[in-house]
DNA sequence: CTCGATCCCTGGACGC
DNA sequence: TGCGTCCAGGGATCGA
């Protein structure tokens, strides 16, 4: 669930707890999420943690091996191909934070890092749907070229290439990690929402206007979301262990049955290349042909537990 | 090329 | 109350 704006959250939460500190040592636990887990318990310790970035939905704890503690080593990161980094991805339950020593282990805490101030920064992730590894040089730059361009640095011409680069439907494309980074479920209905665009429309069926109207609203929304600290469904807390407060302002996302804020027709609940996605019927004109491929009629699920 | 289906995993919600 | 079942989510993978 922690998309770009949780994620950016936490990244910015830990640059500035962590960033700066040693990593003594390494605990790992269970390693099923992680690439190579014999490369962190190798690699990982004596590094300095020098940065902490968001890249699309990973963090990027970004390493170096300067020896000393002082503060102005940490600036000058390797320009090079020396360059090492620890990958996290959150997952859907994934938590990054530190702690004190003396503070009990919570379920689920499947890697510890001492860091040289005597704490720990550990992670947590009951499902285990995140990520982690660690990379370097070569590995790791062909590693962050798989994904798309950031949504928030697009340029317009840039975000309608990618968008209508595909016949896949929008949804797929605002989805599709190779597209753009970072974009999850609910801010890609968000975005459809206010854009006033279908989930379901073909990605080449946008007119320009369409994508150019789309970037605006998705880069409006991401950023209101990170002043917001994220959206907290289910249970997102930041590396603070602070919860965000976007979800009060979701339009669709979670509100199927409800009244469309715009037009008052009922937001509607389908699954549209795969993934359950909110829209109202009115606003977001379905395409074409667009023959209600799968209604699924079933009660579904907790789409969140989100104390309104 | 794009699609749906399936798996991964746990816990919370729900039905009985 | 307790147990079984369903389902969320992102991403990998596989077959249609």
């Amino acid at each position: 669930m922690p998309e770009l704006p949780e994620v950016e959250t936490v990244a910015r939460g830990l640059q500035g707890s962590v960033a700066g500190r040693r990593i003594v040592s390494v605990i790992l636990r269970k390693v099923d999420f992680i690439d190579d887990p014999s490369a962190m318990e190798r690699e990982l310790p004596g590094k300095r943690i020098a940065r902490v970035e968001r890249f699309g939905k990973f963090m990027l704890l970004r390493l170096t091996k300067d020896a000393d503690g002082n503060a102005h080593a940490m600036g000058s990161i390797a320009l090079n191909g020396n360059s090492e980094a620890l990958l996290v991805h959150l997952g859907m339950t994934g938590n990054l934070a530190p702690h004190h020593a003396e503070q009990p282990l919570a379920k689920h805490t499947h890697v510890t890092f001492a860091l040289d101030d005597g704490r720990e920064l550990r992670y947590i992730d009951p499902r285990r749907f995140g990520r982690m590894a660690y990379l370097s040089g070569k590995t790791l730059a062909a590693e962050l070229q798989r994904f798309g361009a950031d949504p928030l640095l697009v340029t317009p011409e840039e975000f309608a290439t990618r968008i209508r680069g595909s016949k896949a439907r929008i949804k797929a494309q605002l989805l599709d990690q190779s597209v753009l980074r970072g974009v999850g479920n609910i801010y890609a209905d968000e975005s459809l929402w206010k854009a006033k665009i279908h989930p379901a429309r073909a990605g080449p069926s946008l007119t320009l206007n369409d994508v150019v109207r789309l970037r605006k609203e998705l880069q409006k929304i991401l950023l209101k979301a990170i002043e917001m600290r994220g959206s907290s469904i289910s249970d997102f807390v930041d590396a603070e262990g602070l919860a965000g407060d976007y979800q009060q302002h979701h339009k669709v996302y979670g509100r199927d049955g409800k009244k469309c804020f715009r037009c008052g027709a009922k937001i509607k609940w389908t699954v549209v290349a795969g993934r359950s996605s909110h829209f109202c019927p009115v606003c977001q004109r379905a395409p074409r042909g667009n023959a209600s491929r799968r209604k699924k009629t079933k009660r579904r699920g907790p789409v969140g537990t989100s104390k309104r």
